[in-house]
DNA sequence: GTGAAAGCGCTAACAC
DNA sequence: GTGTTAGCGCTTTCAC
């Protein structure tokens, strides 16, 4: 069913019919009827591959995760897929997760995707940045959770909630604070930077410990490794970990606050399903899905592009996983 | 860049260009050599929305899921889209959740992605037979967790866990029991059937409760109405239901399993990350996603059609979330 | 407002 | 082996 048959039913030009499927008000509302009709008995709908060839534009944008099973992602797809679905796009989504090889490989699957879509959004890639910046030149780009000159982005500080993490820990009479390192993306490393800076800035001790998968089996592994090292507040890379040290916790017979106070990151529908309900630092993640296909959407409309990336702001919340420290067996 | 300026520079056709990135050993090696060596300085590549429509097919595979955030979907989807990369096809996943309208429209997303994809793979659809029928009319199409005639389909026989987790309970001395109802899809209604009628064999008192949406904020309430109606056994309909109310009961001071026993369903994550480690129907999710992609390509290759549906076995995982009935009150 | 014609970038016969 | 020639199904000038 092409374009040619319905224009041959219809008694006009293919030219005709494309006109009533691109900008229906450039033609007569009679042609436009009996197009339509023809173009219904023969159940025909425009092709979209061929469209995009003559377009030059697909109409269809891209999403690269570093692991869709991960919460997180799930979280930033569902929100990206909703905006772009709202404005007319299609959403291709590739998980960057290579089981075969270590780490991901976000920069294969994005050039798979490059060609056949308007934009690309990537989450938190761990590309080198010539690379990244190689990929911009090639097709318009938004990041989410990296920064790089020049690359349209979108931010959820995780340095500011790593610092109120810690402020937060320490104002409870923590004094020797274990954070648990995750993957080496650009969020792992603010949220590291910025507790070893607060440690230091309050006096407290403050120990890296791993780097850990973002999952809560590793962080049962990270919360023996807390229990040797004597840290009675642990700030974990994402709840998954938290959840994970917390349930240890439980099975050793440590309880959690009473001698040990965990804080998690991203606040997860995870953090209040455990019990204590984890303190943790709430991310606006759907948000930045939005922003971030909006950013995109400008790109793509040619707008000027912002100066810097778009901050969206984080906020630490306050649950049942953290109180005061315990009191120094004598 | 186009094919023809490397054929310019190569000093060959188009064609032998097309040729040395379509079937490289029917051409010499010298000339691949600089047809190679062309297209790396021009930053060749081929043009994969031109190349679908010359060759009629796309080398790309569709998913829709009825809700990527949901950690079952999510699974589902990191399973295809590898499956699908190691076969060299990408994945287009779309979220069938539409927040506006109530319930999922995966008819709407299917149709969207139909003709850009070479075959499609749809999630638990919700769409009647006959919406499906006709889908499958126009593009090769596998259902995972969905049964219709001649649609090639991948089952998690929902019932046997259902049946299992109630024998359990009943094992255990529970006499009255409810199931928390979940979205209206094939899963549900065959979980419910199951439940319902094994009560019955068994001699035991069955209620069904709800329909509630599949999270655990909907499990919050349902513990309430369990409590209300007196039940010791819960069968929810997937883990974060089940971690709701496991989380309204030692809320509501109710010790799980001691005075109540809840079983999940679908042994995600969460349901060994909770306490108590929940009791649940593992379903072998990944597997479902793998094989569902093989029928796919089975499919698209012309192979002929297995008859039935490939039945995965699905198990009762027994963790700490039963225990022994509470004694009935004097 | 509508049609004719050219072309988007590539592939696939078919000749040579 | 390689080049020539037609398209794939649609959009888009440019005339009329």
């Amino acid at each position: 069913m092409t374009i040619r048959d319905v224009a041959a039913r219809a008694g006009v030009s293919a030219a005709t019919v494309s006109r009533v499927f691109s900008r229906p008000e450039s033609v007569t509302v009679e042609t436009r009827r009996r197009v339509l009709s023809a173009a219904d008995e023969l159940r025909y709908a425009p092709h979209p591959v061929a469209r995009s060839l003559a377009r030059g534009s697909t109409g269809n944008l891209g999403l690269v995760v570093p692991d869709i099973a991960v919460a997180f992602c799930a979280v930033v797809t569902k929100a990206v897929s909703h905006r772009a679905r709202r404005e007319g796009y299609a959403l291709f989504v590739a998980d960057a997760d290579d089981s075969s090889a270590l780490g991901t490989d976000d920069l294969r699957s994005a050039r798979a995707m490059a060609r056949q879509v308007d934009g690309l959004l990537l989450l938190s890639p761990t590309m080198p940045d010539d690379d990244l910046r190689a990929l911009a030149d090639t097709v318009p780009l938004v990041v989410i959770n990296r920064e790089l000159d020049g690359v349209p982005a979108v931010l959820m500080p995780s340095a500011d909630g790593a610092v109120a993490a810690v402020e937060h820990l320490h104002a409870l009479g923590h004094r020797r604070l274990a954070y648990l390192a995750g993957p080496g993306n650009y969020s792992n490393r603010a949220r590291e930077a910025a507790f070893t800076r607060t440690c230091a800035r309050l006096g407290a001790d403050g120990v890296v410990l791993g780097p850990f998968e973002p999952t809560s089996d590793a962080g049962v592994r990270a919360a023996d490794l807390v229990l040797a090292d004597g840290a009675t507040g642990v700030l974990a890379y994402n709840d998954d970990v938290a959840a994970g040290v917390v349930g240890r916790l439980a099975d050793r017979d440590v309880p959690v606050p009473a001698r040990c106070s965990v804080v998690g990151f991203d606040d997860t529908a995870l953090a209040s399903m455990i019990s204590p309900r984890l303190t943790t630092v709430h991310l606006p993640v759907a948000g930045a899905g939005e922003v971030a296909v909006g950013l995109l959407l400008d790109l793509l409309r040619g707008l000027p592009p912002r100066r810097g990336p778009v901050e969206l702001p984080v906020e630490l919340i306050v649950r049942s996983s953290t109180a005061v420290a315990p009191e120094v067996s004598p």
